[in-house]
DNA sequence: GCCAACGTTGGC
DNA sequence: GCCAACGTTGGC
């Protein structure tokens, strides 16, 4: 038995949202351009849980949990000239950017919107709440991640 | 729509 | 390696 690790990941609701991922059951998390994000998600594990954080909305919030089932997918919109994420320097033989599937488990019956967030935690218990932060995958320290799991509640 | 806080690019 | 210019994110 092995620990597991808690991250948080920002989607723009008007793009993909937390509806979109129970439609669909799971989902490859692709587009990332983040050397930062990218590196975060190299780390996931599989059963590891993700935080569904929507952004650029009114209110940003968390919305949901997510968990990993596949690690170290290839993003395929890198090779995809029609594509917003098409990447003209990665090449086949060594890609640039890859990804991780995750899959639905549920909406929280207490979202909790950013403000909110701001009151309860610091920036060293959740990197979201940093000032100028706009990293799109963040880790989520166990110790809040717990916290954030009982404020949210059970899904609904 | 504004703009602060980044990250990236490319000339030098 | 430095840094100015530019592009993006995302809260407000």
């Amino acid at each position: 038995m092995t620990d597991i690790s808690y991250w948080l990941m920002k989607s723009e609701p008007d793009v993909y949202g937390i509806d979109d991922l129970k439609k669909e059951g799971k989902t490859i998390w692709d587009g990332i351009r983040n050397y930062q994000a990218r590196n975060f998600m190299r780390k996931m594990e599989l059963n590891d849980l993700a935080f569904f954080y929507h952004s650029n909305c009114k209110p940003p919030k968390i919305v949901g949990l997510m968990k990993v089932t596949k690690k170290s997918l290839i993003d395929p919109t890198q090779f995809d000239t029609q594509s917003k994420y098409f990447d003209p320097k990665s090449l086949k033989e060594s890609p640039r950017w890859d990804c991780v599937e995750l899959s639905y488990l549920g909406q929280f019956n207490n979202p909790l919107s950013l403000k909110e967030l701001k009151d309860f935690y610091s920036a060293e218990d959740l990197l979201l709440v940093r000032k100028g932060n706009r990293l799109s995958i963040i880790p989520v320290p166990e110790m809040t991640a717990k916290d954030l799991l009982n404020r949210l509640g059970k899904f609904s």
